[in-house]
Parts: structure tokens; C-alpha cells; sequence
DNA sequence: GCCTTCTCTGTAAACGTTTTCATTTTTCAT
DNA sequence: ATGAAAAATGAAAACGTTTACAGAGAAGGC
């Protein structure tokens, strides 16, 4: 038994007034006189009117929505970036809806189709791909599109993303500084832009100090504690070609490898030094504490909501050329799995 | 310069038919003959027509959204959780509307109120209380809701939970049945219903054993490692007082536990035993590798999802009496954090 | 050939808004 | 008092669908 919900002409009816000003007292207050607005406030309290936004979108040709395509909602790396965008359009009166494309080009293509079909007024891509529909439409002839995380070459949408080469650099160069030689590189899935900016980071530090690269020393890893146990396995078990230092494209990789490390009695950081990246929550708790970078994940939501924001705003110029990424800052976290060179 | 959007009417004229047959082409495809049905097809491909789901849905009053309340989507907690629901809903032809509530009920009130707007079809509460407008409606005078994670004592809502009480009833025996006496709950807020039933699980076991509860060995925490950190330094600290064992309500706390024991020169868990709660993702990559409550996320999402969508379903009765909570199964981990009671 | 029945299609109403345009009412200077 | 300008309101169209209803052919039994 659902009770009979209120519409704007119930509440015309109560306020003794046409439907045009009900809707008028309540979105341009303005133009209507001081007493009509209070019969209509008044009826509005009695009737508990609240307005069908679905009816509402239908005429204004929007839907409040934000598409969000993360490649698995179930993955721990999002909730926070995710907490950020809804954080950025929830305060400009739009929602979030999530879409868990699950890698699957099917599916990426199914919610891109949400755009066309009104059903989002705009989209943020977390997950490193174009979704098909959008591959061959030029930039400009679809709603605002906006990357994040894992950049997408080629295509001019705006993108806010970290400095995964330089970040690299910096950790596989904070490890040569203390002595270290021979770096291990436990790399992401090959076909990953993430791996291949970090991997060339790594490899720009050994060059910049004259350490030839070792093929031996990089493990394709797909960022799971699993891969980095295999890893740590496979890369410290002979002491004759073990590395002293590796760098570890995720945190959860690099705590596989501190735990393959322990398995084969070797000390982390005496004996290797292993550095990760993301600084994950646990991070700081783990044993040893973990070196690693810092990846400002809210604010890396936050931007990407702020960069599609400014594009829906229909106050702000058509900016239709392409723009340079955003950057947003990285950071060093040296804690205490890392350390200098074991000597001999 | 958006390209003009392809209406059923562009599709109609196209075909050379009407507006009702392309409508009935695409929904009631037995009604409309072979010849239409090709023309229409082939009409829809040069258009590129996709369904305005807007007017679609203004015309059958439904949103196709199910709104999930969240405390905080930033707490990696929820993430398979999330997971469950969205793969259920998509599977079914729903969207995954997310409400990160803050734990504001302002914020939960105006999001409750998406039901009575259209904007939503039903609901889906995490956050363990009854928004406002919900609360003195009576049961069945409203859309579909569904309570997981956080029973709501009194309300008839149907309700996806583990057994709590149970739950830690089994992780304090276990402690008990490996010789611990002395016993600590690290436990969650007080006003928190999971910290009420797992707290009462924990002096049920003590209780059966004939084991006198010492309200000295009870910390109140937040589930952060922070907690746990400082719930560890205060009981843990005094050689005369300290616990051989300690339940915790989160994994979180137990490896703050973990921590604080570490410092105090304590070994685990030859010195201290300490029990988590949750089976987060890298319990078992810890060191040690924690002894914890499984929780299966992932089929609470899946088992609150089923419940609602059996609500929604058409075809099923309306099931309008109170049905009792489902209980999910939960599993005792043991791993290498809990251990007998050292000796003396 | 004619009536009945069935299959298929089109017309038009409805869903609940917002907004243009025209109309009415008010205000105010003359 | 009168008219013009300003302010407030209402009627109706529009947004893009779905669907009840009725009508038009086609099929088939007599």
C-alpha cells in the first residue's frame, strides 16, 4: 500500500495557485510575490511534497549523474579516490554512480552508452582505457570525459595523474644513494602504463649512475602480495645473483617480498632493502615499517572532480584544446624497509 | 557542438512506421511483425538510437538506481561488500547509487528522501540506523529496504549479518581452550550494536568457562591501528596486570596490538596471543600472519542484494511480515598470532 | 461473398516537470 | 482618473518514452 506521493499539482491545488508558479516559487523565488511563495511553502509542508527528479531531468535534459568506471570496485587502492570525487560532486549536487567494468570492454562500452542515453551527464575514467563508443567520436562531440590514475596516451581528455616515472626515479635513486647496485624491479603487468612509466623511472636512475640493467632483475608481478612472494622467491633464493635493493611497484607486492625475504631468512633491512609504492594503509604497521611512495589518492579524486566540474560548468568557457595533465605530487616515505648496502 | 541525440521519433521516421511500433519493436518484440521488426532494427543502427532513460523511466515511475548508504566509502572495509552488491544489481539491470553518509544524518535523511523522489527504487543501509524519514513510516509504506552489516534492533527490516555474539563467543573460547585466563576485549565504540553483540560474545565465553569478567581488561577503541597501538601500550605495559590474550574487534586493532607488543619487547605469540576480527586483506601477509574472524564480505553484498531484489521482484508475494535476520556464516583463521598460554 | 477472428499498426494520453508567452493585476507618474 | 510600465500569474507546449484503445487488413470458416 504505497501511499499516493505528492505532486506539484497537488500542491497547486492546496496553494490555490497553478502548477507554473509552484515550480516558479521554488527555483526562481524572485519573481513571485512574498504571499504566494508562503501559501505554496505552506502546501508544500502539508502535502510533504518532494519534487520527481526523474521528471525533472526529463525537461532540463540532464540527470545529475557522474559515471565513474573503475576497473574493480572491490579493490581497496579506490575507496579513498573514490571518497574524494563523491565528496567534490556530492558538494555540487551531483552523484556518484560507480561502474564496475571489471576489465571487461563489454561492460566498458555498456556504461559509456550511459552518456549517450542521458543517463550520466558526464564521466571519470579510473580504468587506463577508452571505452570503445568514445575510441573514434572526436573529444568535443561528447559530454566531458575526464582520466585519472592511469593516464591514456594519445587521447587529448584531461587527465590528472601522478609522475609514475619520476617517482619511480626518485625511489630506485634513494636506494642507489645508499649504496646499492644491483636493484631488482618488480614491475606491474607488462601491458600496464603504470609499468611502463615506473619501469622506465627505474631503468632512467640506474642509467643516470652508470648501472648497466640487468634483465634478470625485473619480475612481472600483477600487483597482488601473491606475485610478490613469488617475487621475493624467485629473485633472493640464489645469494650468488640476489639483488640488495627492489623496488616494487605496489605495497602489496613489496610486503610479498619482505615475506618471501623472511621465509629465506634473510633481514629486511640488513640484509635487503625493498621499497614499495602506493603507502598503502597498513603500511606504517607493517614490520618493518614500509619505504615506500606516497600516492595521494583523495586528492588525486579530488582533482579529477574538480578538473569535470569546471567542465560542466556552464559559466566556464568552452576550454575544447587540450590541456597538460595534472600532476599531483608524490612522496618519498622512507620508513625502515629500506637501508644502506649491506657490505661484501 | 553535442551531436543532436537520435529520438524514438528520428527512429520511427526512419523505419517509415510510428512511434509505438519502434516502442514495441524494442520491448514486446512477439507483437510486431517480422518485416517491421527488421525495418526498425535496421533504422535504430543508422540513427544510432539509444533509449532516453529518463523519459523511460518518468513513464514507468522507476529510477532502475538502488541507493546504498555507507558510512565512509573510504574505508577499504566496504570494498567487497560493494563488490557483491553492484555485480548482484548490474546482473539484475540495476545501478549502484552510492551515499557516503559521513555518518551525518542530515545527510542519510536527504538521501532517504531519493526514495520518495523517484530517484531511487529501493535501499540498501550499512550504516546501522534508520534515517530519519524511514523511522516513524511504517514498514510497508515504503520502497524496498534492506539492513546488512549493522542490525537495526526493533525495526522488521529484512537483515544480512553474521552472528556477531557468536562469532567472538568462538574466538575467546579458542583463546580460553588454548590455556588463557586473562583475557582483554579491544573493543569498538560503545554505541556501536556490533560492539554490544561482539562484546557480549566475548563474556559468554568467559562465563561458560567460570572465568570472572575484569572490567580492567576491556579498551574501548575505533577499529583504527592507532587504537590498537595505544589499546596495547595500556594493557599490555604492566608485567602484573597484563593479558595473555587479547580479542580485538578489528584487525586493525589487533595489529596495533601487534605493534605495541613489539615495543614492549613482547613476542607474539609466544609472550601474547592476540585475535582479530574481519580477515582483512593482508592478515595473512602480517608478521605474524594474524589469527582473525573471517567475515565473507563479498556474500553479505551478494546475500543483501538477493533480499532486495526478491523484494523488488514483481512475481514474488508481497512478503510484508517481519522475516528473520539471514546470518552469514563466519570462520575462525587460525594463523600463527595466537598460541598457547605461556607458562608461569 | 460475408462475417468473425486474429494480427498488426497508429493515435493519443499519460508520466511530472520547466519555461515561453500571453494575460491579468498592480504600481505609479501624470 | 488615466495610461504606461512593471510585476505576478496562468495556459500550454515540450522533454522522450510506454501503453490503452481503436482501427485496418488479413486469414479463415461458413
Amino acid at each position: 500500500m504505497h501511499e499516493k506521493i505528492a505532486t506539484i499539482e497537488d500542491v497547486a491545488r492546496h496553494a490555490g495557485v497553478s502548477i507554473a508558479t509552484v515550480s516558479r516559487a521554488l527555483h526562481k523565488p524572485d519573481v513571485v510575490s512574498q504571499t504566494t511563495r508562503e501559501k505554496v511553502q505552506a502546501a508544500i509542508a502539508t502535502t510533504g511534497y518532494t519534487a520527481n527528479v526523474m521528471a525533472r531531468n526529463l525537461r532540463l535534459n540532464r540527470s545529475g549523474m557522474i559515471l565513474l568506471l573503475v576497473p574493480d570496485i572491490g579493490n581497496p587502492f579506490f575507496s579513498a579516490i573514490l571518497s574524494g570525487i563523491e565528496q567534490g560532486a556530492s558538494k555540487a549536487g551531483y552523484n556518484v554512480l560507480i561502474g564496475d567494468t571489471q576489465n571487461d570492454p563489454d561492460r566498458e562500452a555498456t556504461y559509456a552508452a550511459y552518456l549517450r542515453s542521458n543517463q550520466a551527464d558526464a564521466m571519470i575514467l579510473l580504468n587506463g582505457r577508452l571505452p570503445a563508443p568514445l575510441a573514434n567520436s572526436p573529444a568535443n562531440a561528447t559530454p566531458p570525459v575526464v582520466i585519472a590514475c592511469e593516464r591514456i596516451p594519445g587521447c587529448g581528455l584531461p587527465t590528472v595523474i601522478i609522475d609514475n616515472e619520476q617517482a619511480a626515479f626518485e625511489a630506485t635513486s634513494h636506494l642507489i644513494n645508499h649504496g646499492h647496485r644491483k636493484i631488482a624491479n618488480v614491475a606491474g603487468p607488462g601491458n600496464n602504463i603504470l609499468t611502463v612509466d615506473r619501469t622506465a623511472g627505474y631503468r632512467r636512475a640506474l642509467s643516470e649512475h652508470g648501472i648497466a640493467i640487468d634483465p634478470k632483475l625485473t619480475f612481472v608481478g600483477d600487483y597482488s602480495i601473491d606475485a610478490g612472494i613469488a617475487a621475493g622467491r624467485s629473485l633472493l633464493a640464489d645469494p650468488k645473483t640476489r639483488p640488495t635493493g627492489l623496488f616494487c611497484a605496489s605495497d602489496g607486492m613489496a610486503i610479498g617480498v619482505i615475506v618471501a625475504a623472511k621465509e629465506l631468512g634473510l633481514r629486511v633491512p640488513q640484509d635487503v632493502s625493498v621499497f614499495g609504492f602506493d603507502d598503502i594503509h597498513l603500511a606504517a604497521a607493517y614490520d618493518p615499517p614500509l619505504t615506500t611512495v606516497r600516492q595521494p589518492r583523495r586528492r588525486l579524486g579530488e582533482q579529477a572532480i574538480a578538473l569535470l566540474l569546471d567542465r560542466l560548468d556552464p559559466k566556464t568557457p568552452n576550454k575544447t584544446g587540450k590541456t597538460d595533465p595534472v600532476i599531483v605530487p608524490t612522496e618519498l616515505i622512507i620508513r625502515q624497509s629500506t637501508g644502506p648496502c649491506p657490505q661484501g
